[in-house]
Order: structure tokens, then sequence, then C-alpha cells
DNA sequence: TTAAACTTTTAT
DNA sequence: TAAAAGTTTAAC
């Protein structure tokens, strides 16, 4: 027998065989639909096709075969077997994070009527009846809808026994291509003079007219060839419907569908800038790095002009006709590049990220998966750009390299975009170049330990200076009564001078709603969310409190729950509070907000961006979609409102991150000749970071950081692992937590930490306790990963232990 | 993810 | 005591 083994679309240990029926043309990376359990149908995709069926039970038969052509590359499906083994998941939840919607079928369960004539039923059986024999057969869901949901199940339940109704699957592909109208002459007319003769002939009569117009249109846009298919707008712009109706009716035109992109066509404009002596410098070692094989590292201070670099390296792999993946940690950030990389290279730059709908995606896929010559060779995208089907892939760039967003947390796999495209480049034989101005520790650990090429750029573009860094002393301001609100006064001249000189401003607070929290003035009670242990922030657009982490909401009281006081106050600054105040503040300045509540819709980033760059916009204020590698011209100022809350993190990365987050955003400013200032305001203003953010100094924090890992072992020095446990019972997860970290010990899987429960304890309403794994960074890591995966499945055995759910995150974030 | 098998809670 | 609600498990 020919076997298949399928990957499905659920978090399974491993794919499951199915029999292939006999001569089935049946190749790894097509999609397959099979029966899973008692009745539902699942598609999923052709792993490895073999003659050696699994010993236990019996073998289910492959329902039917999907594609003609694989969807899905084998180098791909090698990627997703790296993917599911290092970060410790099931190939299907890969499978899931990598196939677009479009190409995941819908499977839905239909209910057909039985075989036998019902004799007596009551009313719901009536009703049930009655709609499949209206409609030929009913959707599964849409019954259940007209059911009272308590008894649904067991009405069709005794119905299917009693054999009066049946229940069938169905498969259907969700993928629709966009078509648009065309209009061509039918086949006995696609010739001269018998067009001439018809146009004669319709000429005598006047009612006749309009058509003699259509047809004389048409000839025009069709410039002579009567074989051409003309886009049917492009006619009715010109002549009435009618007259095309006519002619549609007497079969002279026929109409006709055409696949069109869903993205429109663009046209490159300009040649690319010529580089710079330091830029050109740069390109050189890059190209050297790249001809030894490794992953190169360019740390360019911001505003060096990277990007040129970027353009010259990928104009030299579509010239040798390769494909390009160009990662971007935020969608914000493809919506500003887009337009640049457009100008130089047109249509052949496509985009992908979670903000595409299926059909968009599956469309962007198939032409990466076909290797279209005209479209999509450049992807720019967020993570999730790493699972496209590149067949030619010679340059992955991985830009804003440092940032966090580059690791997925939540569902599995929680994969690194970053570490995954190293591994995607060595194995597809492709350049990988890593892009920042403020490279991560990691990266520049491997950099300097030469297991990365390093290639540094130094000099601003147009020699500008980095911008003037001022720390400003909130306890200072306090004392002296010279906040308003949540600004100190230099911050307020600074704001001031900046715009009434034609210059901009970005704002930067990592908190979006109004307040963080309320608190009574009374008793201290502060709203928390029922099933997270988290305060509720306030949110004035809806005058609602939301929970952050499970997204609940509540009506704020106006008394306090607790005491019953009417004194509740709201305390803190986030985003939209930021904003008014500073309408209160500088009255008749325009302002906009960036965060994850103003740009929910499609178009925001576009819109809130575009205001901003037009000069519309006049103080951005946003949370850490502001500091992410935007780039406009006339930002003269940055201020960082509450600089303590990123330095207090207790993560081992907190500081590294503070500082990249803070350098970031500072490289916004100044752009277009004058040089621009920061200022920060912090409750700790002698805080080592900060003063290497005044400094610009990223090798001396990088390095002050290398020590502390060393001694204290973390990364690069070490790997880390980290287990979450879940569940209800917070005793139960305590308790399982502990016996897995003993057993973790016993077995010497690594350095154990823990149990100790994460900064948030219970979110929606389970509890979590971790375990944190440090691990040698040497080849004992795959062994010791194995040795944890059986310390798991090992809680199987333990009725209580097996309750809890535990995932693991590999090189957590 | 799903659905059947199994267990616990709740209402009458 | 039955029904409802919640848990657990296996799937080729």
């Amino acid at each position: 027998v020919r076997c298949a083994d399928v990957i499905l679309p659920l978090a399974l240990p491993r794919p499951l065989t199915y029999r292939l029926p006999e001569n089935a043309l049946c190749a790894v990376g097509m999609r397959v639909a099979v029966q899973l359990g008692a009745g539902k149908v699942y598609t999923g995709i052709v792993a490895r096709i073999h003659q050696h069926p699994p010993d236990s039970g019996t073998l289910k038969e492959v329902l039917e075969l999907v594609d003609e052509e694989p969807v899905v590359t084998p180098q791909q499906i090698a990627m997703w077997e790296w993917m599911a083994g290092y970060y410790m998941c099931g190939l299907g939840e890969v499978m899931n994070a990598a196939l677009p919607a479009g190409l995941r079928l819908a499977a839905e369960s239909w209910v057909e009527h039985g075989d036998v004539v019902p004799e007596a039923t009551d009313a719901r059986q009536r009703m049930v009846l009655d709609a499949v024999l209206n409609n030929g057969r009913m959707r599964l869901a849409d019954l259940q809808s007209i059911l009272p949901v308590s008894s649904a199940r067991k009405i069709l339940r005794t119905m299917i026994a009693n054999g009066w109704i049946r229940i069938q699957e169905t498969v259907e592909d969700t993928y629709k291509p966009k078509e648009r109208n065309m209009i061509g002459l039918a086949a006995d007319y696609r010739n001269e003079e018998v067009l001439e003769a018809l146009v004669n002939e319709l000429e005598a009569s006047r009612r006749n007219q309009k058509q003699v117009e259509a047809l004389l249109v048409f000839h025009q846009l069709a410039q002579g060839n009567l074989e051409r298919v003309i886009p049917e707008k492009d006619i009715t712009d010109k002549v009435s419907e009618s007259a095309i109706q006519t002619l549609v009716r007497k079969g002279v035109l026929e109409r006709l569908k055409e696949v069109v992109s869903r993205f429109g066509v663009h046209q490159a404009l300009i040649e690319p800038r010529e580089l710079s002596p330091a830029q050109e410098a740069a390109y050189q070692q890059i190209r050297q790095g790249f001809g030894q094989q490794l992953p190169v590292l360019l740390h360019g201070v911001t505003s060096s002009g990277k990007t040129e670099i970027y353009v010259k390296l990928i104009q030299e792999v579509l010239d040798n006709g390769g494909q390009v993946l160009y990662l971007l940690p935020e969608i914000a950030l493809t919506t500003q590049l887009i337009e640049r990389l457009r100008k130089y290279f047109g249509d052949l730059v496509g985009v992908y990220h979670s903000r595409f709908n299926a059909n968009e995606r599956t469309e962007v896929w198939n032409a990466v998966l076909n290797d279209t010559p005209d479209r999509h060779r450049v992807i720019l995208g967020a993570r999730s750009a790493l699972f496209l089907p590149y067949r030619t892939l010679q340059l992955v760039i991985v830009d804003e390299e440092h940032e966090s967003s580059f690791k997925q947390y939540d569902p599995a796999p929680r994969y690194h975009a970053r570490d995954a495209a190293i591994w995607m480049a060595s194995r597809w034989k492709a350049a990988i170049l890593l892009g920042s101005a403020t490279p991560s520790v990691e990266t520049y650990w491997n950099a300097q330990t030469g297991k990365y090429g390093y290639v540094q750029l130094n000099e601003r573009f147009g020699g500008m200076e980095l911008p003037r860094v001022e720390v400003v002393d909130l306890r200072e301001q306090r004392k002296w009564k010279s906040l308003k609100g949540p600004f100190s006064q230099p911050l307020i001249s600074a704001m001031e001078e900046t715009i009434s000189g034609g210059r901009q401003v970005i704002l930067f607070q990592n908190r979006r709603g109004f307040s963080p929290f309320l608190q009574c003035e009374d008793c201290g009670h502060v709203p928390g969310c029922h099933q997270c242990d988290v305060s509720l922030t306030y949110h004035k657009q809806g005058h609602i409190l939301r929970c952050h982490y499970c997204g609940i909401s509540e009506a704020p009281g106006t008394e306090c729950k607790a005491c019953g006081s009417a004194r509740v106050r709201m305390v803190g600054y986030g985003t939209e509070r930021i904003e008014e105040e500073l309408e209160l503040l500088l009255p008749g300045v325009t302002t906009a907000r960036l965060d994850l509540d103003t740009t929910r819709k499609k178009k925001a980033y576009q819109q809130i961006l575009g205001e901003f760059a037009d000069g519309k916009v006049q103080v951005l204020v946003g949370t850490q979609m502001v500091t992410k590698g935007l780039d406009f011209e006339k930002v003269g100022l940055v201020g960082i409102i509450g600089a303590d809350a990123m330095l207090n993190f207790q993560d081992f990365r907190a500081h590294e991150r503070a500082f990249q987050l803070m350098a970031q955003v500072a490289g916004r400013a100044g752009r277009s000749g004058m040089r621009g200032s920061v200022i920060i305001q912090a409750y700790k203003p002698d805080h080592w970071i900060l003063q290497r953010v005044m400094q610009h100094d990223t090798t001396g924090v990088i390095a002050q950081e290398l020590l502390i890992r060393k001694n204290y072992r973390y990364p690069p020095f070490v790997r880390m692992v980290r287990v979450v446990l879940r569940h209800k019972q917070a005793e139960l997860v305590k308790e399982t937590a502990r016996h897995l970290a003993a057993r973790l010990t016993a077995l010497d899987a690594g350095e154990v930490l823990g149990p100790n429960h994460p900064p948030v304890a219970r979110v929606m309403d389970q509890y979590h306790q971790q375990i944190i794994l440090k691990l040698p960074a040497d080849h004992t890591l795959a062994p010791r990963k194995q040795v944890l995966r059986s310390a798991i499945s090992e809680l199987q055995y333990n009725t209580q232990y097996r309750k809890v759910r535990v995932h693991v995150d590999v090189d957590p974030y």
C-alpha cells in the first residue's frame, strides 16, 4: 500500500498516516481531504509518501486530492519540521501559522434528508425536516442556530439515528481570484470586412447609431487588433451600457471574465541614488561577508542610509532572477517603505502581512510559488512573510533586527523570525543581512565572535549630527510644582519652540488608553479585572474600563466598588490622555495618536502616517509604534514622557530594550538639515542607561550588558527555555510546577530556575506558573530539549498533573 | 480542533 | 434523580 503522512491543522504530536487511493497522482506538498475521528473532514498537507503503514489500527483512505500541483514546496516542509523541532511545538501548529486561510479549505457539515421517511415527529424535529426539505440541504451550524442551544445536538442525534437525516461533509476552496468584466468580438466578427459590412448595415437606421458608435469605440480601443479583449469599463466610459447590451444580444460582442491582480499597477519611477563613499564601502564589505557564506550584521546609526544599501543589494538579486525577502518588525513600517521601494522596483515589490485578507494573501502566495517574473519578486513583510513558498530566494534582509516583535509569543509556534530567517537562508543558500542602529546583544556577540560578518556605518547621510539628548529630572519638576499634567517645563518650552519653528514633535509613552488605572482616594481600592490579575485601564473613547490581557470591559461606576466613596481618581497617563492634555496645554496645535486603538482599521496606519508626513499634524503621540524606524523629514523634537517604566522591568533584557527604544525614537529627530533634540523625562535621571542614551553609546551598552550576561548566565552565554503551566486551580498548577521542576533537576536537564509565577499570575481565570531552564549553548541543546519533552509527557501518568496545560517557549523574549 | 465518553454540579 | 455543565482523551 502507498501511504501519505498528512499534516493536519491541529496541535497533534506528529502527522497521521492515510492510505492513498490506487493510482492517485499524489506528491509531497499537495492538499488532501481526510477524515479524522467519526465524521469530521479536514484538509492537510502531504509531508511524505511511503509504503510503511503504522502498526496500530486500520488505515483510513485519503478522501480527495485537492491539488494537481503541490501548493507547498519540500523546502517549506523541511522548514516547518525544523521549526516544530526547535521551538517544541506540533507540525500542525506551524502549518497553521504558515498557510494563508485561503489555502486552508473550509470543511463544512451539511444536513441532508435521510433514507427513512419520518413518521411521528415533534415540533422541533418537524422544524429541522422542513428546513432541510425546503432548501435541499442546510448548514449544520445554521440549523443549530435556529434550534434551542441546549438540545440542538440531541435532537439531531436522534434524527440521524432514525435515518431521517444524515450529515454530509464538504470541502471547498475559499480562494476566489479577482475578476473583471471584459468585452471582445465574437469569433464571426473578428474580420475587418465583416465588421465593416455590419457597421454599414447598422448605419442605415438612425436607431442603431449608438451601436455603431460602440463598435467604433471598440475598434479604436483595440487599436485595430480585432482579437483583442477590452475591459468593459473602458468602453462604457465612452458609450452607453445599453448599446453594448444590444450588441451582445445580437452575438456581435462577447462578455468575458479576466483574472486580475488584487494589487494595483505601479510603475518604477526613478533610478536608485548613488551610494555615498561610506555606503559604498559598507556595501563592499557586505558583499565580502556574503562571499564567505556568513550572515552579515549591518550596524548603521539612524539616518545612515541603510535602505539605499538594501536597494542596491536587491537590484542585484533582481537582475540575477532571484527572489528577495525583506522582513520588518511592524506593519506600520511596510506602509512607509513600500512607497519608497516601489519608486525603484514598481510592481516587483509585494507586501505580505497579517492585515491582508485571505484572498490577498493567497494571491501573493501563488505568485511566489509560481515564481512569477513580473510581480512579487521582493516581498516586504512582517514575520509571517517568512512562510511564503520561495523557490529562488537569494537574499533575506531583516531590518531592525533587534526588535522583539519578531518573536511570536501566542499561539505556537513561538518562533523568532530573525532566527528562523537565518536558518532558512542557510538552507536556501541565500544571503542574509541583519540591519540595525541598535543591534541586539546576541547578534552583536555573534558578529564579535566571527559567526556573523560585521559591517559598521557610522556616518549619518549628509553628515548630520545626532540629536541633542536632555534628561529632565521629574523629582525636581514635581518639587517645584512645574509639572503640567505629564509635561515638564523644559518639554513644554521645547514643544512650543519646535512647533513655532514649523517643525514637528513625536511624543512617546508606552501605555495606551487614557489612564492605566483608577484609584479610590479614600480606601485606595483599584478596580481590577475579574479574571486576570491586572488593573483595568480606563479608555475615554467609549468611556470604558478595559483589561489589556483578556479584552473584557466594563462601565466605570461613579463610586468606589469597595467603600462607596465618590472620590475616584484617574492615575497615570496613557497615550489617549497625553493627547488630550496636550490639546489643553497648547490650544490650536493639531495632534494625532498612533497606537493599537487608533490603528484597528486596515487603512488607519496609512492615514495617520500620511497626515503626519504631509504636515497636517504637528504632534504625533504614540506607543512603541512611533519608535520603529519611521522616517519623517520635519521632526525636530522627540519627547519621552516616562522613561522609568521601561527601566524598572525586572527582565534580563529590560535595560537592553529600554536603550534600544529610546535610541530608536531619538533617531526620529532631526532629519532635514537641522539638528534635532530629544527630551527624556525620568524620576531616575542618573540611571546608566539614560546616560548612555545621551551619549548615543550603543556599543557601550552592549559591552556592559555582555559582562552582566556572562556573570549571571544569560543569553548569549546560555540558551533559555521557558516552560509555562496553566490551570484554573492555583494550588494544582503550583504543585505540578514544583513536581516538574524537581523532575528536570533530577534528570539533569539543565539549570532549573523556579517555579515561580510570571508578572501576571492569572489570565482569563487560569493561574500561571513558570520554570526557566538555562541550557548550555552547545551541541547538547537538542538532547536536553528531548529530556524536557519526556519530562513533560511524564506528567500524563499522574491523574492530577495531566490536567495542567503546559507550553514551552524556546528563546523567550 | 472536535466530539464522544466520562465526571461533577445543579435544579426540581 | 435527571439534566446540564464541565473535563478528558484520541484521532492514522
